[in-house]
DNA sequence: TAAGCGTGGTG
DNA sequence: TCACCAAGCTT
């Protein structure tokens, strides 16, 4: 049951004169969403019952642009070795990176590392369930700090992150894709979507997730088997193209991003502190080796001892 | 607000 | 093959 002209919240989602041609907007079933996770939700380690709020924290900063894939196995080692927060805060942030391993932007691990002293010291250990209290902790954006309390604490609150922004932007404005964010549009979409209780809330939240991520995928969505594919508004409009603005890809090849990874790929590796030489090694352009060496260094993403060599942060 | 931040799988 | 993409956050 597709409605023409209808716009949730009367918000305009393409400012800026990005309007596509589209004229349809739909209003998509929350019990369509939640039915089709229940039946059909990935069985994630995380997801699994007896995971604490703290293994939900633990795994959202890991999926912070890292697909599932990579992220399940670090994620059970993590809670194995730290159930707890303050155990991990008890931990060198040496022991922490190496333990982060290749799951890339490891400036995410020090910041899980800084939150979780912060829960020890300043929550009595316990992950916080209020949102302000999560955008507090340091890494937790607006995304995360939902997440938490959706998925930890059951909470209704809307949870909006890629997935969720393609699957509203398709159904609901009937365009093919996000546009740029919009925080605070964005929030209200998915708010006006959920149901009043807590806990249906939070299930729809992870629904909207799983079916963007599963059903409604960038490339090639399987519309076929979308359980809204019914009330659609992009398919109601003849699925048209995305037209506004895209963000450009970004490169990676001869980045600093590719040459902090290298220098700190021997740091990980060695078990003592390393000569300059070693890192000299793993990149032609000194110049560029060295404004990323200092970076890592200022971003406490490497250390230099007292006799001149370089090593993870104690 | 736009750019920077890792890494590896894939259509 | 190689762009594109993957549960964002910070400055």
């Amino acid at each position: 049951m597709v409605r023409q002209g209808y716009r949730p919240n009367g918000a305009d989602p393409w400012p800026g004169g990005a309007r596509p041609s589209c004229t349809i907007y739909a209003v998509i079933s929350a019990a369509l969403v939640h039915d089709w996770f229940v039946a059909n939700a990935r069985d994630l380690p995380w997801r699994r019952p007896g995971t604490t709020p703290w293994g939900v924290l633990v795994s959202e900063f890991m999926l912070q642009q890292t697909p599932v894939a990579r992220v399940a196995p670090v994620w059970e080692q993590w809670i194995a070795e730290w159930p707890r927060p303050s155990a991990l805060a008890a931990t060198s942030r040496a022991d922490v990176l190496r333990a982060w391993g290749k799951l890339g932007y490891p400036r995410r691990a020090l910041r899980l590392h800084e939150a979780a002293a912060a829960i020890a010291t300043r929550h009595g250990d316990v992950v916080p369930s209020d949102v302000a209290e999560l955008e507090a902790l340091p890494g937790v954006g607006t995304y995360t700090a939902r997440a938490v309390a959706a998925f930890a604490y059951g909470r209704r609150c809307p949870v909006v992150d890629t997935n969720v922004r393609r699957v509203v932007a398709r159904a609901v404005h009937g365009a093919g894709d996000a546009g740029p964010a919009r925080v605070k549009a964005d929030l209200a979409d998915v708010d006006a979507l959920l149901p009043q209780d807590d806990a249906t809330a939070a299930v729809v939240s992870a629904g909207l997730m799983e079916l963007g991520a599963l059903v409604c995928t960038a490339r090639s969505p399987r519309c076929g088997v979308c359980p809204i594919q019914a009330e659609c508004a992009w398919l109601a409009n003849g699925k048209p193209e995305y037209q506004g603005p895209r963000r450009p890809v970004q490169t990676f090849a001869g980045t600093d991003r590719q040459v902090r990874g290298r220098l700190l790929d021997v740091l990980r590796a060695a078990d003592a502190p390393v000569p300059r030489e070693a890192l000299d090694a793993v990149w032609d352009d000194a110049a560029q080796r060295d404004r990323c060496l200092l970076a890592l260094l200022e971003d406490g993403l490497a250390e230099q001892t007292d006799d001149g060599l370089f090593t993870l942060p104690a």
